[in-house]
DNA sequence: GCCAACGTTGGC
DNA sequence: GCCAACGTTGGC
């Protein structure tokens, strides 16, 4: 089983949204790199679900994998935000994935937080530059991760 | 709102 | 295939 990280703007898609609808295709995602990355998980996956653009950043977090791969076909819908005339329903140029909310966390971990554990010195989203949207967690920056929400802060 | 980082596009 | 221009992301 692998690991990632999801990163949404809580004024687009909140984790609290999540909870509330209880599953959501995770549509939108327009970067090659972080669509290889869909590409490649498995029901069943983990990934942290990690808020961006916001004052404080924060993971809040965990969701489940329950649907691979499959066309986003909000590239097909003319006038919407997501629209690419490139991708066609013979020859998708865009994935997605379904998640779950699988657990909150016992405590949500900002970025400044993050940025202190030496364990996660080298994880992509603490590197400056690194905006991909999904993107792959170590199991053990995904250990230091879920053992620092249960610790008090 | 600024701007660094960096992916993408398109002219050549 | 190079690379300048452009657009986007996202922390600050």
């Amino acid at each position: 089983m692998r690991h990632w990280l999801f990163k949404s703007e809580p004024s687009e898609f909140s984790w609290e949204r999540l909870v509330r609808e209880g599953r959501t295709a995770w549509s939108g995602v327009r970067n090659f790199q972080a669509r290889n990355n869909m590409m490649e998980m498995k029901v069943g996956d983990l990934g942290f679900f990690y808020h961006s653009s916001i004052a404080v950043p924060e993971i809040a977090g965990v969701v489940k994998v329950i649907r691979e791969a499959y066309p986003d076909s909000t590239a097909w819908e003319k006038g919407g935000d997501y629209y690419d005339p490139r991708s066609t329903e013979k020859k998708p140029m865009w994935y997605m994935v379904d998640v779950a909310p699988e657990e909150e966390l016992a405590r949500r971990l900002t970025l400044p937080e993050l940025r202190e554990v030496p364990a996660l010195a080298y994880m992509a989203l603490l590197r400056k530059g690194q905006r991909l949207s999904v993107q792959p967690v170590s199991p053990q920056e995904w250990n230091a991760i879920l053992s620092l929400s249960r610790k008090p802060a």
